[in-house]
DNA sequence: TTCCAGGTAGCCG
DNA sequence: CGGCTACATGGA
């Protein structure tokens, strides 16, 4: 792969495994957004970033080399070997196979902790377009702002200390619903270290980082595995969602909601690389069912 | 109107 | 422990 720097943008030239809509519109991240011309403009660590796909390269606007090398690499995750991984992960098994094919330009990104914490809980019987408006009125009421992009207004990510101070109330603008409460209280825990404890679970073994996760408020298992795995790097955590839990019973053939013998499928059969197998089989099964139900009703984005 | 969405807390046996 | 249900909100 060549990085090349043009006017406050990075080229990369020659990158594999890697596409926007598949990385940005597959339910791990909430703040990136998809502009008119196909590119998405997103915000991390309190910088604005637009990224497009042009003839096999990979534009990222808006940000220069120095940054790229010391924030973007890293957030994008693409030093890691994505077509060993899905070699591996389509042995003898036609359905990742075909999910991989669909979606394989997928990373897993690296997200803030916090920030995974708090929109994890706002996703607990949400649906993701919903999940997007949450977490955008809680940046826009109670994060920076932090600069304009495309004429657009964008704002960081509230802090613990942000958010610890206010009432379930403050927070009615939000359209939260009864997780306005989890996630002042959560703040409140978080903020009580300065948020030391939760950055300590980076480097925690996974069954300690998941004790940790439990004890917060409005955080159970599915929430606690979607934290460790977008926000704390452990990639053999498997959410089990409507979706995957659908996907492990017609697929895999597990019974319904028996969530312990999917767990222990997914980590004989993914081991280490769990997180990544679930989060190709999600993209797939949910836009396979857009596509269904575009099909069935004539919608225009089955083109 | 009812059902559904990247579920969890609280309660009951 | 395991099972059941209320919970805010908005789109289909």
């Amino acid at each position: 792969m060549k990085i090349i720097e043009d006017n406050n943008r990075v080229i990369l030239q020659g990158i594999r495994d890697f596409h926007p809509d598949h990385t940005f519109d597959n339910g791990q991240c909430f703040r990136w957004n998809k502009e008119s011309d196909g590119s998405y403009t997103g915000v991390a660590f309190g910088k604005i970033v637009n990224i497009e796909s042009a003839n096999g390269a990979v534009i990222l606007n808006n940000v220069t080399k120095e940054d790229y090398l010391a924030v973007w690499e890293d957030y994008l995750d693409l030093n890691r070997d994505y077509e060993a991984i899905k070699r591996f992960l389509s042995e003898n098994d036609p359905e990742m196979r075909k999910a991989i094919g669909f979606g394989g330009g997928m990373r897993i990104l690296k997200q803030d902790p916090w920030e995974m914490v708090i929109s994890f809980i706002i996703s607990q019987n949400n649906n993701i377009p919903r999940i997007k408006k949450c977490v955008e009125g809680l940046c826009a009421n109670y994060g920076k702002q932090i600069g304009t992009y495309r004429g657009k207004v964008y704002y960081s990510f509230p802090t613990p200390e942000d958010l610890s101070g206010l009432t379930a109330q403050d927070l009615d603008i939000c359209k939260l619903g009864y997780r306005a409460k989890y996630i002042v209280e959560t703040a409140g825990m978080v903020a009580s270290d300065g948020g030391a404890a939760l950055m300590q679970m980076v480097d925690a073994d996974p069954g300690e980082a998941y004790e940790y996760l439990m004890g917060l408020s409005g955080v159970g298992p599915k929430v606690a595995n979607c934290i460790m795995l977008f926000g704390l790097r452990k990639y053999a955590s498997f959410p089990l969602d409507v979706w995957i839990k659908r996907v492990m019973h017609e697929v895999y053939g597990i019974e319904e909601n028996n969530t312990v013998k999917m767990q222990e499928y997914a980590e004989k059969r993914f081991g280490s690389l769990g997180g990544i197998a679930q989060q190709y089989l999600f993209y797939y099964a949910r836009e396979t069912s857009k596509k269904k139900y575009n099909e069935a009703t004539g919608g225009i984005e089955a083109c």
